[in-house]
DNA sequence: CTGTTTGCAAACTATTTGCAATAAA
DNA sequence: TTTATTGCAAATAGTTTGCAAACAG
């Protein structure tokens, strides 16, 4: 999603728009998958005055609306994307980088049909770890 | 894993045996998937004068030594397990319990066969999440 | 104007750490 | 006896909350 395609969306919904949440957008679009206080330190870089408060709360907001994704993965630690069509994520154990991938074949929903009856799936999350291409070099 | 095989591969690999590990162990088996706050609750029911950093520590010990998973889901919890064979998770977001579920097919390593060049996999976790059969009944 | 959003600071929760006292082997 | 483990209390990290001042519509 693009940072045009989310401010339009906050108008649409009637959403007040400020400095802030203009600059939480444009970051997260530039960061890929910050997390709250990497997103706020950069944002204080350019507009001193932001709170902590403020980022969560933006975050918060924009996850509401369906329009920012929260990744909850093995470091316990939340991380921020703009809402994308499925995909899922790889974390590099050594650096920590996030990568996005294309969602595998032949993509988890059919997977599910073989879950237990009665249970009524909404979604999932994937984490795949291991070592990404430039850590591979190195080591 | 039973509780006993946990035990016996504790002097196997020469880790001391302490009374607290015992419980934690037998605790872990009887509740499932407990977080290390509701094994603690748990544990001095029983057993009054045990620590919280001691649970940790157990935790961490037998999660070094393969002989518990610890799963972090959309909770940001972290929750503890015997080590199994390969399974998944399903997350009841009514009842927040969490359930066993047989690995789907075809098996997520053969899916990974797609992922991009260059990333050396290790393992994924995954999480589905919806609604268990006892709260779509309620509901 | 009116109600929402902001910044601040304090509160909270999960987890980790330092260390003297204790217990396993 | 020797070394690892325990319990406690304080520290830490990420996130949330309460509230008066500032601002968007």
């Amino acid at each position: 999603m693009s940072v045009e395609s989310v401010l339009r969306q906050f108008k649409e919904k009637g959403l007040r728009m400020t400095p802030q949440r203009a600059h939480v957008t444009k970051l997260l679009y530039e960061m890929g998958h910050p997390t709250a206080d990497q997103l706020y330190c950069r944002l204080i870089e350019r507009y001193p005055y932001v709170s902590h408060a403020t980022v969560y709360n933006t975050l918060k907001l924009l996850k509401e609306h369906g329009l920012v994704t929260e990744l909850t993965h093995s470091d316990r630690v939340s991380h921020y994307e703009l809402a994308q069509a499925e995909h899922w994520h790889f974390t590099c154990k050594s650096c920590k980088e996030i990568f996005d991938m294309e969602a595998g074949e032949p993509g988890l929903p059919r997977v599910f049909s073989s879950l237990q009856e009665g249970f009524v799936v909404d979604g999932y999350r994937i984490e795949i770890y291991g070592t990404c291409p430039n850590c591979s070099k190195v080591l």
